[in-house]
DNA sequence: CCAGGTGTTCGCCAACCAGCGAACACTTGC
DNA sequence: GCAAGTGTTCGCTGGTTGGCGAACACCTGG
């Protein structure tokens, strides 16, 4: 499977960043990414269309939120850019997640 | 003036308020709040029209980000909903407007 | 009362976004 | 080689968004 590119840490945007987390779905992954890393794209528990999970991935993956690599087999193994994220935009990460918890508990529960 | 409605401190969504930040326009305009509350509407350098200027300031006000009252004469006194996100949200706010200094610094110098 | 200044609202438009299914690509295992 | 499993890409659709100008509402000052 090809490798997917990524932005360079110091290329990683606020804005879109801030677009990437600013929706369900996405953030649930981000959420269960930080709970646990190196997942492949099927487990997260999300009802939705393979496509429209793709499409997501694509945009955390495109903001510099998550990181996409060739797993075994053909997965893909998901990780979040935590130390990048947090080096550019220090604290910024832990607040949102910790404010999901706060604005979006039946996420963070599911 | 009619005064306009504000959403309730524990009704603010998170998802709301990172949509509202994820976008240069906005973001200017709560940067510009940061440094110095309560100006009216037109006092934030930014080259858009009234009425796109107004749609903005209702995405902010609406997530709970800023508030908005009847000023002296006509004008609007923006505020920034400051300690009721901190209290909602702790934290995010600030590394959000560190981040925005990092990463788009045209808009902070601007 | 009228003019000027500030914001809001209303259409309108182009662009974007989230959703889906179908088809394709790639790897593993039979 | 072929089936199963996992993701990606493509085309399409409906809804949302951001942009504008024009018109309106409201207050202050002549």
């Amino acid at each position: 499977m090809k490798p997917l590119s990524h932005p360079r840490a110091e290329d990683i945007n606020i804005y879109a960043v801030l677009h990437a987390l600013a929706e369900p779905a996405r953030m649930k992954i981000v959420q269960t990414l930080a709970a646990a890393d190196g997942r492949p794209c099927g487990t997260f528990g999300i009802n939705l269309s393979k496509s429209t999970l793709s499409a997501h991935f694509k945009v955390l993956r495109e903001a510099g939120v998550i990181r996409q690599e060739t797993g075994p087999g053909n997965a893909r193994l998901n990780t979040l850019r935590r130390a990048e994220l947090n080096a550019r935009f220090p604290g910024l990460l832990d607040s949102v997640l910790q404010a999901v918890e706060e604005s979006d508990p039946a996420l963070a529960s599911g």
